[in-house]
DNA sequence: AAGAGTTATGTAATCGCTTACTCATTCACC
DNA sequence: GGTGAATGAGTAAGCGATTACATAACTCTT
């Protein structure tokens, strides 16, 4: 029952281990020893067989492995926004730990949609991952947690969901954004806003936390019209702040509870054409490569992003190969870095202000 | 031969196309017309079929799909710097027309790194991609022409080598850097500067002809001293333009050759507070979400790279499927954006400009 | 030097799926 | 109604790797 020949669409015949074991004189079995680097195999054949698999260019073929050990070598890492700057740079350092492995990374993107966001974990499922590093959106699929019973490695980096019981990495969300509301404070803002992502993500909700420990501390009001929700885009923070800006008594400061946030906030700053921190202080949280180039230089909470992604893939190779590991939680620490969107101490413009 | 237990590390038995068979009373065969809905499986089977994979929520394994099959349903897509805004919005678009088909992404970031770009692609064709989106780095492996002939469907984006001979999308990139540096010449500028990628890109390549041919036609000396290359990261702006600034002549005005070469020259001109546009203009290439959002808004071409990830798609998806088509090559629309970081055509700085 | 123990290699079954081929129907037409 | 063609469903052979088990080839020890 020979198959027609479908060379069509298919690359011209990638040499097999047999073939590899043809040409070195041993079996497959042989071959595949050699190439896991297991066990015993004693020297003339050892590098007769390395030889073989030199001069043929042999590679093995991964769908084989994977059917016959039943799990891959790849970890899915989803994300939901790869226009993200926050998200790239976990992603580097992901690959930066995995780089040095023979474990390969399979990126996703599902764009802060539920939707696709199933849609790309059912393709890891398929593709058969055997970790998965996610930040969950909003509104979280059961599939995680479906995944997660059925002994799929997972970590969960930045946006937590506080009932799940897994691996975590995320950063110091609380004090980050104390920081920058203290900050905001000392500089004599009565009136702060925060621009925030879904309560449903401990990231905002501890951001929240933050900037509301600080105001209490302080023993500021709170006020409810200071306070608004949206998703993480851009174009959420754009309106929000819009929504902000058209307050019978607006915020004189603001803190964007993300970059993205911060950008579109930014935006609808300028777009009014009001003068930063002159008119309104902006705070972000994430740092930007770029941040000291906008306008003004922003006042922002740095997050170490690279090394969130740098720490997920090491808990989640460390518990891939040892699935019974006890859960850890890292959590990492966040920086406020001022640079000039929040005005300083002593300056003019803080004593010009209109109380 | 049975083998040991392994359960450690494997998700809980996943249904097969066996028992799938065996619960809906027919062969694997039937299960297996049913569900790549190819030919005929009349009324009664068929449903029954779907109602046993229903309630199974049987997922075909893909490895053993691909084993068969001898090629998968993954393309690939290989990008130099995930941290480039350019580029995410290119995998935007990709992503855009592959979630409509059964396709999956497989996204691999090279860092601009020659010798990881070979990884990635050892990678990608080991787990059997069925098609290539890539941008090469500077200095292109020669596995990309072993791939082409072997068959795999391949689509160059943004950076091409000239002597390739595969589909292509890039965008007008000659117009783009004409239009540029003619929008600067129009503001009476007589030193203008470049700062572009190597010129082994033909990227790089034709944005140095339109900012030459702009020059010439100006009857605008070209000085060397002007032109400088470097690789296309922010760092490498940066540099870039603390070298121009620090020329016995500088220029009064700079094209970057790309968004994050455009960051870094910012950041540099920032860095010895040089009055934007007054003391240097900048006009960039690429557009960013938070241009406007720059200091001061920034002047660029924009490309549309969300549309280039789209048509690359729809190219390979197109060669995927009829390798024999000829060779396609499309180049999209530049279009200058003009904000302030030039200054503008009437404006006092530009009077006061010392020549 | 012979048996026991150890280690190196080969044999062949198997992972889950697709599909060429075979056989059993059904259908159309004279 | 009988024949040939067309169509539906089943059988089983692999795809290329890994690995349990069998076997052959060594070490030792006494």
């Amino acid at each position: 029952m020979r198959d027609a020949d479908n060379s069509a669409n298919a690359r011209s015949a990638a040499p097999t281990v047999k073939e590899v074991a043809q040409r070195a004189g041993v079996s497959t079995a042989t071959v595949s020893r050699v190439l896991s680097g297991s066990a015993g195999v004693r020297e003339p054949l050892r590098s007769r067989v390395l030889e073989a698999v030199r001069s043929l260019a042999y590679r093995p073929n991964r769908a084989a492995r994977d059917l016959r050990v039943r799990s891959s070598r790849a970890v899915g890492v989803l994300i939901p926004d790869i226009e993200n700057p926050f998200f790239t740079s976990v992603v580097c350092g992901i690959e930066d730990v995995l780089r040095k492995t023979d474990y390969s990374l399979l990126l996703a993107n599902y764009n802060e949609d539920p939707d696709q966001e199933v849609r790309r974990l059912e393709v890891f499922r398929a593709e058969g991952v055997c970790g998965l590093i996610f930040a969950a959106s909003r509104a979280p699929s059961p599939l995680y947690v479906e995944l997660g019973k059925a002994g799929l490695a997972m970590v969960a980096v930045s946006r937590l969901l506080s009932r799940w019981r897994i691996d975590q990495v995320t950063v110091a969300n609380r004090d980050g954004a104390y920081a920058a509301t203290s900050h905001l404070i000392r500089l004599r803002h009565q009136r702060i806003a925060i621009i925030n992502g879904p309560l449903v993500l401990t990231t905002a909700r501890d951001r929240q936390s933050g900037y509301e420990d600080a105001l209490r501390e302080a023993a500021l009001p709170a006020d409810e019209n200071l306070i608004v929700h949206c998703d993480f885009r851009q174009a959420a923070g754009y309106s929000a702040m819009l929504q902000l800006l058209d307050l019978a008594c607006p915020p004189t400061a603001v803190f964007a509870g993300s970059n993205l946030l911060t950008l579109g906030a930014l935006q609808a700053i300028h777009e009014r054409h009001l003068d930063i921190p002159g008119q309104m202080a902006i705070v972000g949280f994430d740092e930007m490569p770029w941040a000291i180039s906008l306008r003004p230089p922003l006042t922002t909470v740095a997050q170490p992003a690279f090394e969130v992604g740098r720490t997920a893939a090491e808990l989640l190779l460390a518990r891939v190969r040892e699935p019974a590991l006890p859960r850890r939680q890292v959590v990492l620490e966040t920086r406020l870095i001022v640079r000039s969107s929040c005005g300083f101490e002593s300056s003019k413009e803080m004593s010009a202000r209109p109380l």
